[in-house]
DNA sequence: ACCTGAACACCGTTCAAGT
DNA sequence: ACCTGAACACCGTTCAAGT
């Protein structure tokens, strides 16, 4: 795929990491190549390198965006409403949302399946996003009537986190939305989530 | 890392394929190298291509092997015990032992994070990893007393899979086992998990 | 400040050639 | 039947060179 059309000099860093994202969320890290990506955008690839000196600048770039705008958006939704519900509702969607858009996945979850060949850099931004999504599940497990010690609720968010990416991974491996509607059903039945 | 010692000739595909799933649980399949195989080995890369004419093709046997050896593992545990409490017990051993295990995650689940990349004939095998998995945890949870619809116990069934796939991959990408740990303790707390 | 071509050591794959 | 070296088009990275 040639650029549609040219990208504009001041904006070539964000046209890279914009075409980058898209490619890491549908194929992952190891498969994302700065020749095709060069070739998206207009230029050579020694010229990303300019932008993003080694591959991994360019991991650990997008997944430090990835978790700002991750956080930004769970605090909008905790501001906006106050009930648990409601949030799961909003966050089960957005983990949905990546695979209706091209079989998408979250851009940490499936490079957290390439953990061991990242840039130690790139592991610092995954981390933070686990932290992120599991941090605002445990304040909105809190929002819940029922009484539950400190720890089964730590545990609790980081089951729905893991969950929730787990049910991403299958539902993507069989090319079958309904497999994530499925899981998600059953997490409810069971009250794992709200 | 060479050849500790040399392979017997007549091993030489089973040598291969012991190699490669070691290295596909661990670093997935895009990072699995013919020319890395081949040294550890003790072959050059193109004599590889004599056992498996491509790479998909050696792909696509170790997905089929691992499917037929959790198939009868799974098979065994059922004809062991009726007890669905004790062979959830065993299933969560199976996946938490590939974490010990330098941190290697299920084939298929690391596999299926790859998925838009992979041949064909790899993701069929892969689809038919997750349909003996569904299936086994369908009959253990028709093991329990609990009268259920058919749906709902398809459901569980696929919940209980991704929830299992999904803890392990978000304890690899933290280094950190307590991370299945825990969520495991929480999708048995609120009884996803018999 | 931003881009380039050329080089380097990697990759999967093919193929004619060896035993 | 099984292996090989050489070639091909790919890859990330470096660097001297251009504007």
């Amino acid at each position: 795929m040639p650029q549609k059309t040219a990208v504009p000099k001041a904006d070539m860093r964000e046209a890279l990491m914009s075409e980058a994202r898209a490619a890491v969320q549908a194929h992952g890290y190891n498969a994302l190549s700065f020749r095709e990506l060069a070739k998206a955008v207009g230029i050579k690839s020694a010229s990303v390198h300019y932008h993003f000196p080694t591959k991994g600048d360019l991991g650990a770039a997008l997944a430090h965006r990835y978790t700002q705008e991750g956080a930004a958006v769970l605090e909008d939704l905790l501001a906006q409403s106050r009930d648990a519900r409601w949030c799961m509702d909003r966050y089960i969607e957005i983990f949905r949302a990546a695979l209706v858009n091209d079989n998408r996945m979250c851009l940490c979850g499936i490079m957290g399946a390439e953990y061991d060949d990242l840039p130690p850099g790139v592991r610092t931004e995954i981390d933070a996003f686990a932290q992120v999504n599991i941090g605002w599940l445990e304040r909105v497990l809190a929002l819940t009537k029922s009484k539950r010690d400190k720890t089964a609720l730590k545990e609790q968010a980081v089951a729905i986190y893991a969950a929730i990416e787990g049910a991403q991974l299958i539902a993507r491996s069989r090319g079958d939305i309904a497999a994530y509607d499925q899981a998600v059903r059953a997490y409810r039945a069971t009250r794992l989530i709200p």
